[in-house]
Formats: C-alpha cells, structure tokens, sequence
RNA sequence: GCGCCCGUAGCUCAGUUGGAUAGAGCGCCAGGUUGCGGACCUGGAGGUCGCACGUUCGAGUCGUGCCGGGCGCGCCA
C-alpha cells in the first residue's frame, strides 16, 4: 500500500522536476502516517524539500505535486496542501479495506518478509560462563537477543543463535576452589571465612579459625548454590573426594551442574541456541596463536614489560592493549579476537553481539582488530544494553554478582511467569536503563499488567469465536466477507493499525530494537478492547453479512496480536 | 580527567530516523456504562522535552558547550 503511494509519489516529482527543467535526481523525500488522523492517511513532505531548489514558495509546489498525482491509479481519494507545505492524503476507503483481506489470506505470514532472504546472520547473546546461575541482566539480554533474532527470521534472514563460553581461566579456577572449600566446610574439615571479611575486601582474610584452616577464596563465590553443589558431591562421594584436586573435579562438577541449570533456565523461556561455541576449542584448534601470529604480521604488535601488546593507540583508540600477559597467559580480547574472527570465516554477512553496557570499552579494539585482520569491523553490530534495577514498594533493589545478592532469572519466572517476565525485558529500549516493577509484574489484575492486557486482547478474539459457533456461526474465510461494511472510524482506525504492522517488524528488525512490537501491539489492544466494548459495533448480529464482515475484523486483529507476540516469544492464550 | 549511554506529564516510558497542536500506560478529578468477554468510554488537571547557544522553511530528534545520573577507562572477564 504505502509502497505503491511512494512509487506514485515518486514518478509525480520526477514529472515535476522535468517541467521545470531540473534534471537532478529527485530528493529523499517522506512518506508517513501522520500523528494527527485529520492530516490524512499519509503525508508527505516533497514539496518543503524542493522549496529552495526550484525557488518558489513550498504550498505552491504542493498544489503542482498534486496536480501530477492525480488519483495516483485509483489510490487516492483526497489531497490537500497543509501547513507549511505539507501534501496529506487521503485514501479510498475501499483501499483500508482491501487491506483486511490481504492479512486475512496472508494468515500467519502477515507481517513476515523476504528482506533478508540469503543474508546469515549470527546473534550471540547470554555468553555467560557457567560460574552460577543466570542473573536478570543476563535475563535482559536472553529476552533482547531471542527477539532480536525472531525478527531478523521474521525478515528473511537465515539466523544462527549462538552461545559463547569459556570454562578455562581463572573464572573457574576460583569455582572449583570455592565449591572444594564449602565441601570441606561441610565436612568439618575447615573453616567458614568470616562474613564480615567476605562482605569487605579491606578486612584481614585468617589462615585459619579454630585451628581449621580456611580455605575458601577471598574472591570465591559466595552463593547458596555452591554449597548446594558442594552437599550433592558429599551425597555421592561421601569424603573419598577429600584429596580431589579443586581444579579437576570440583571444577567439572561445578561447570557441569551450572551449566545444565542454564540450559532448564533458558529452556523455560523457550530458548534455543543453535550453537554453543567454548573458548577452549579456539585454543585446541589452534586459532588463538594463529590470531596472534596473524596480527603480528600486520605490524600491529609489540613486546614490553615481558607482555606482548596491540598498539591500538596508533589506530586512534585510547590506548594500547595486552594480548598476552607477562605470565605466557592472553587476555581475553585475544580469545575475543580469534573468535570474531572465526565468526567472518565461517560466513556469516552479519555479526550481532548483545553484551551488557560493562563491555562496551572492548568494541573498538575488536572493531579495529577485525580491519587489521581484513574484514569489515561495522558487518558486526554491537547491541549494547544498559543494566536492569528491580523495583518493589517504589524502592530499588540491590544487586551484587560477587555477593551472590542477586535476583535469578529463575526466582523471577517462579514469581510473574515467563510471558510477563519476557515483556517487561523486552518493552524498554536496549540502551535505556530497564526498571522491572516487580509489583506490577506480579499483578494478575489484566486491567493494569500490560502484558497480561495483550493476551487478553487475543484471548478475547477466540472469545468471540466461541460464542459465534454456539450460534452456529462459523468464521469468514478472506473471500467471505464484504470488508466495504466495515466503514465506522473505529474500524477503518483498527484496520489502519494492522495495516501497519509489516512496516513496524521491518524497522524493528532494521534498528535491532524489539520494543517497538512491544507498543505497537499495546496499540492494537488499545484500539481493539474499545470497539468490542462499543456495544453499537455489536459484532454478532441479525445481519449476516455484517457479522460476517466484524468476525473478519476480529480474525484480523487475532492474526496481528499472534504474530506479534510470537515475536516476543510470548505465548498467545486462547483463553485466560 | 577521558569515553559511551540516559535525562520527555506525579510515576514508568514511547516518540515512525528533521515535520504540523509532544503521546501511551498507571495514578488523580468529574460524569457515563450492567457487559458478544469481566478489563469499557467521554471530559479534565498535569510539560519552558535538563539548561544555553547553533544548524534551517521547521529541532524532543542533528551539532557544540554546560548541569545531573548510570556504566566503563586492569598484565580481571
């Protein structure tokens, strides 16, 4: 529809500047749906672009443009100059309509479109190591990732979801050392550290308490479920695991009770990773001294104080970097390197990243380690998304990692359920700090929860439906139904609406930001719950054809609300 | 000190890539509504879009400088 009125828009300036003897390319010109419903269906702002170029006042050009569109081949009805040069435009109304039909024989595959069709494209989200269980940040970026790469499916593209890791390094070493520590604990073969000293850095760490030695790390993790795991190795193994190294089988343990506690915790959100990638792999394979090798080739390195570094600060970056540590170890952008590395080599057009906000200070050396490598360092994009706050009673909720005073993902879920859980993630931008109102969420009054209001607004479509067929109505195929009766403001609004839907999963998809699906759809409830409401727009009545026309509408806003949903990875109810 | 992000109604936040009289939900006030599905509607109060310059036909949106908040600035990840 809209591209059909921009083609026509566009072959009406070209005709313009061709009578006035400009022969340049005509400006970028906008076609929009205007905030105001009295500015028309659409609107369009060419004639204020050519008002300086052609020297002649903005209106009088928009009289001319509108001359040269005509009825533009039967779409439209009305135009009128506005403002300050503004052409509005209204549409047949037989043009709203037709466009029922077509989400009508569209089903399930309105909104969905072919722009990406032979574009891969890797999404790599979450990438928590498994130290413990996942937080309600790596909540934000599970829900924002996911969402990110239905829509990217949505559009065409062919989408790999991927989970990176590391269970090497030091991150681990601690792991197992804490869980060892808590398993003698337990044992009484050691000490407890005191909580004072746990809780404060600056304070004495002791040897030994009570002649017991303790042995839990300073910077040991400190959460219940270590000492959980910690009862369960004494529950199979007794003391035999007394003399077990803490790196060896502490440490597999840990890593492999962590790591299947993610995958159930993903798993309840339905979501799936195509691939799970381990840093370990890059090392056994090679690619990281292969990286290396490759960089220094570029000129790009250097030795000194024993380590070997990026001269990054030559490529207009802050500062240099170490890639390996004076102690043979590399850091973690060299892993980081060879990874995105891997990632262009394996064919991907487009690399998306979803990281919290902490990582942002490693994406230009990336970036520019990329371009050293010879590919292009903007094919891949970094979602950055900024921290979420729990909040309760209008007072904020402290959270800490180390301290294990953190919100779980799984703690929330148990508390509002998934679907509310993956809204509320989702319903901010990426970049704005997210502020999860824990007492709304929990609200199961449909009225105030927003997410429970869009499944309601489904859920009341199959509503209808069940009261049609105890009529013995049946709802109206796309051929069975004269979308002409449907002519009150608030249909014609409501088909204006889901007419905008492709438009609205398109940009998401574009700018990489969900959330736009996330009000649109409060939109659609919010014109849809009214007008079943308005008991003068009775859907079922004596007039057949017009029930038939209303149960096509209703069908309609059920396709949209379905498939809006599913892109949130929200379920759709038929009943609540 | 430097870098990135944020600042819009009482609260939580959108704002279609620079458009017309700045919106939604919740909350508040006054009416209406007894319903195919209950969760609805109408009206009202509430804003110098952090502040100041600049760019131009036109700025919440772009630029610069301040102010305030968050996150970074390790041979931690």
């Amino acid at each position: 529809m809209r591209e059909k009125l921009e083609n026509e828009l566009q072959a009406a300036v070209s005709r313009l500047l061709a009578a006035a003897g400009d022969g340049d390319s005509p400006p970028a010109f906008a076609v929009e749906v205007p905030r105001q419903d009295d500015h028309g269906d659409f609107a369009c702002n060419a004639a204020m672009l050519l008002a300086k170029r052609l020297r002649r006042p903005p209106r009088e050009i928009a009289e001319q443009l509108i001359a040269e569109l005509g009825d533009a081949g039967g779409l439209v009805d009305r135009a009128e100059v506005a403002g300050p040069g503004f052409v509005n435009l209204w549409l047949s109304g037989a043009r709203w309509q037709d466009v029922l039909v077509q989400i009508l024989a569209a089903g399930s595959a309105y909104g969905h479109s072919e722009a990406g069709v032979g574009q891969r494209v890797q999404v790599e989200f979450v990438s928590a190591n498994p130290t413990g269980p996942l937080s309600t940040g790596h909540g934000r970026q599970a829900v924002l990732g996911d969402c990110i790469a239905r829509l990217l499916q949505a559009t065409g593209h062919d989408v790999t979801r991927e989970y990176y890791f590391n269970n090497g390094g030091r991150q681990m070493r601690v792991l197992g050392q804490s869980v060892k520590a808590r398993y003698l604990e337990i044992l009484g073969r050691a000490a407890p550290p005191p909580a004072d000293a746990l809780a404060d850095a600056d304070l004495p760490w002791p040897d030994e308490i009570d002649g017991l030695p303790v042995a839990f790390p300073r910077d040991g993790y400190q959460g219940e479920y270590i000492a959980d795991i910690a009862r369960a190795l004494i529950d199979e193994h007794g003391e035999g695991w007394i003399e077990e190294p803490a790196e060896e089988g502490f440490r597999e343990e840990a890593e492999q009770r962590i790591f299947a506690e993610i995958r159930a915790t993903l798993d309840s959100l339905d979501l799936h990773f195509d691939v799970y990638t381990n840093e370990k792999t890059l090392y056994d394979e090679g690619k990281i001294e292969q990286v290396l090798a490759d960089l220094r080739e570029t000129g790009s390195v250097f030795e000194a104080d024993g380590a070997t570094w990026l001269r990054s600060e030559d490529l207009g970056l802050p500062r240099d970097r170490v890639l390996v540590k004076s102690s043979g170890e590399p850091t973690y952008i060299l892993p980081d390197i060879a990874y995105h590395r891997e990632k262009f080599r394996r064919g991907f057009e487009t690399i998306i990243d979803v990281m919290g906000a902490d990582h942002i200070e490693q994406v230009p050396y990336v970036k520019a380690a990329m371009g050293l490598l010879g590919f292009d360092g903007d094919r891949v994009e970094f979602v950055m998304h900024q921290f979420v706050t729990l909040s309760s009673g209008g007072n904020t909720v402290k959270q800490s990692t180390r301290r294990a005073t953190y919100i779980t993902i799984d703690e929330l879920i148990s508390q509002v359920g998934a679907d509310v859980f993956r809204f509320f993630m989702i319903q901010r931008k990426p970049e704005a700090h997210l502020d999860f109102d824990l007492d709304l969420a929990k609200s199961e009054d449909w009225t105030k929860n927003p997410a429970f209001a869009l499944q309601y607004a489904h859920a009341r479509t199959h509503g209808i439906e069940r009261k049609a067929a105890e009529l013995g109505v049946r709802m109206p195929g796309p051929g069975e139904l004269d979308p002409s009766l449907l002519e009150s403001s608030g249909e014609i609004a409501l088909i204006r609406k889901l007419g905008e839907f492709p438009e609205v999963v398109a940009r998401a998809a574009e700018s990489l930001e969900p959330h736009h699906v996330a009000y649109y759809l409060r939109d659609v409830a919010g014109l849809w719950n009214p007008w079943v409401q308005d008991r003068s727009n009775r859907i079922l009545s004596d007039d057949a054809a017009l029930t038939a026309a209303r149960l096509g509408l209703t069908l309609g806003v059920r396709i949209v609300l379905a498939q809006g949903l599913a892109l949130l990875g929200m379920s759709a109810p038929e009943r609540m």
